[in-house]
DNA sequence: CCGGGTCTTGTCCATCGGTACAATGTCAGC
DNA sequence: GCTGACATTGTACCGATGGACAAGACCCGG
């Protein structure tokens, strides 16, 4: 545990990447799916191809990873923090910025090149804002805390993570859902999440 | 520079974070404003009356802030890190917790209860159009039966339901769900919907 | 004071959903 | 002929889900 990787395609090597971690070890991408395991440290080029997934499913492996590229973007930042990357930074950062951010990243932490995190935050708020102002007739015969719960379902959260949100029990949040179902003449949160949905398409 | 703060209203200390960091200074919020300066490291409750504020002027000075709160939720955390806060955890959250969320913020990182972070970052990766937005089309990975199902699926039809629209077993549907899963990286089919759903509406 | 509505939580249980271990057959391409 | 992608189905496991049958706390109008 603990060693290092990195997968570039067959190009040339990173010289400050090298520098900032002298021992680390050369993997492809299909070594790096038979030998990477829980607690290894992994940077990925996110020129590779399929590099998305290999991160998915090192990092489900219980693997830190790690995306480097050559022009880093907002849009590849959140994609490759969604596929469970802890890490997302400039291939050519110096090599101070990549051990440090190896440290963070080593503590359960999340390092993002810091302009990039800026937008990133800022875009997760502001969608949240659309996320809550969500109205709709449908949600008129529901009671305060019933609407609540009805929103954050059609997030696509679990009924744990709901209750973790709302600060209540799972009972709770399946005793809303009950009433919400009965209430809308639904049987279940996938026909909740259609009927929401449909209707915020409706948006003047 | 380095020192540790805390910004209770008025309330007893924290008792584990006080173990976390036994030489913190105490301040309440208006030393705050008259003290903190670069690369101090503060930490403010999120019970605090006006806390989002007094974050976002701390972290604009140069303050390495972190937010402590009774009740974490995904929102109360986006604003948090949107003030300029770089940590937010359960105030009640193990020491060895807080020092580690500690070394991780002062090297640039970012620390997130990491359940929320999930949230956090699914949730600005989704309002964003997913790795969909990536591809011009969300189904375009999926072979030919892949899109049936998931079309069918994205209707509300239960799996039962699409084995006996497309005449074949559950256990199939099943098999071509899992595949869908896997290629569009996501865990179920509450966000397979949204993220056809999302599409839909999508204006170029 | 009492009834009703709302919010909250509990236990129990049948079912559903997703995944991990497969196997079988087809068909295109090298 | 062999390999790889695709479609199909099986068994088994376990967490998630929704319903049944409760109960206590709070508040508000009658």
């Amino acid at each position: 545990m603990a060693q290092m990787f990195i997968f570039p395609p067959e190009s040339g090597e990173l010289p400050r990447w090298r520098e900032a971690f002298p021992d680390a070890r050369l993997l492809g991408p299909q070594q790096a799916r038979a030998q990477v395991g829980e607690g290894d440290k992994v940077w990925v080029m996110s020129r590779l191809e399929g590099w998305r997934e290999l991160v998915m499913t090192l990092s489900q492996r219980g693997a830190v990873v790690s995306v480097l590229s050559q022009s880093p973007t907002y849009a590849e930042a959140l994609s490759a923090l969604d596929a469970g990357a802890r890490g997302y930074a400039h291939a050519l950062s110096p090599p101070e910025l990549l051990r440090q951010m190896e440290i963070v990243i080593s503590h359960q932490g999340i390092w993002v090149w810091p302009e990039l995190m800026k937008q990133v935050i800022g875009g997760a708020f502001r969608a949240l804002g659309g996320a809550a102002s969500l109205h709709s007739e449908v949600l008129e015969g529901l009671t305060e805390r019933e609407r609540a719960v009805a929103l954050v379902v059609a997030e696509g959260l679990s009924n744990k993570e709901v209750a973790r949100q709302l600060a209540i029990t799972e009972r709770t949040v399946k005793a809303h859902l009950g009433a919400i179902f009965r209430k809308l003449g639904i049987r279940d949160r996938m026909q909740l999440i259609l009927k929401l949905s449909h209707q915020e398409s409706e948006v003047p």
